[in-house]
DNA sequence: TACAAAGTGGGGATAAGTGGGGAATTTCAC
DNA sequence: GTGAAATTCCCCACTTATCCCCACTTTGTA
């Protein structure tokens, strides 16, 4: 399970270290891909190997599951861990979550998000107000 | 699994070269074809055999899947992959996908697309508000 | 203070992508 | 059937990007 906040930075090359305690669980082959909130997901082999599978089952006679699946899919990248523990972030998916230099890693579960560290803060701005409210109809959710 | 987005460019040649992780999966033989989206698709023999049985067992007394079926199979073409990784794209093909020089792969799932880089950029614009939506209705798919 | 481990930066070797020339093959006209 | 033109294919070369290795800095620990 991924959990914790870490500050990391992508250098001249694209290339950013993986928090070193989640390097194990991750071993040498992982997938990045951009969903929502403008930020990146890191999954590991097993958990990317699910939704993908999720989203090959859509029904590809539809245009708009067939868009999702596309985006999902092709805006995905796998990616290798080099021996110093690093991956690279192509441009493109550093261009959809907007990452400068620094970023902020976010263990959420089963899943490691990466942030640009603005964003992050912005986005952390955000939710701590709502965060009443949202708590209000986690009831709901049955949590 | 094709997966990731990949820039490359067709020379005056016609020629396009794969990106070289799919090379192996494509081996030295692989289907062209226009079906959707003004984008191309390009197969790899065992997934190309598996559509076109698909696409022969369509009941042919029903005019749609008749149109589709002679789409497909009509406007497919056999590329082989030189040494230098490369296919040939015929005329009518690029004619079909606005494809100019610079295009853009990209990996879903069992196939891969090819765009033409303008096109993509507009789709990827267009569809990404509607995907946020979709996204939400995922949930019930379990994702 | 010394040491170890994690994160960061940079140089050099290698491979990938691209462009162009020339040989081989095909096509067409005469 | 022959020759010219066009097309296709193969090979070589250049540029750029990627990968691998080494080294420095910082942080935490013994």
């Amino acid at each position: 399970m991924f959990i914790g906040e870490y500050n990391h930075s992508i250098d001249e090359k694209n290339r950013l270290a993986v928090p070193v305690k989640f390097r194990r669980t991750l071993q040498s082959w992982a997938v990045v891909t951009r969903v929502l909130d403008n930020c990146l997901f890191l999954f590991p082999k097993k958990e990317w190997e699910a939704l993908a599978n999720k989203l090959a089952s859509l029904p590809i006679s539809q245009a708009g599951a067939r868009a999702f699946a596309r985006l999902m899919l092709a805006g995905a990248m796998d990616v290798t861990i080099d021996k110093q523990g690093r991956i690279v972030v192509p441009d493109y998916l550093k261009g959809y979550a907007g990452v400068k230099k620094k970023v902020v890693f976010a263990g959420v579960y089963n899943r490691l998000e990466i942030w640009d560290e603005v964003e992050w803060k912005k986005y952390k701005v955000r939710t701590e107000k709502e965060s009443e409210k949202i708590a209000e109809n986690m009831g709901e959710l049955g949590i």
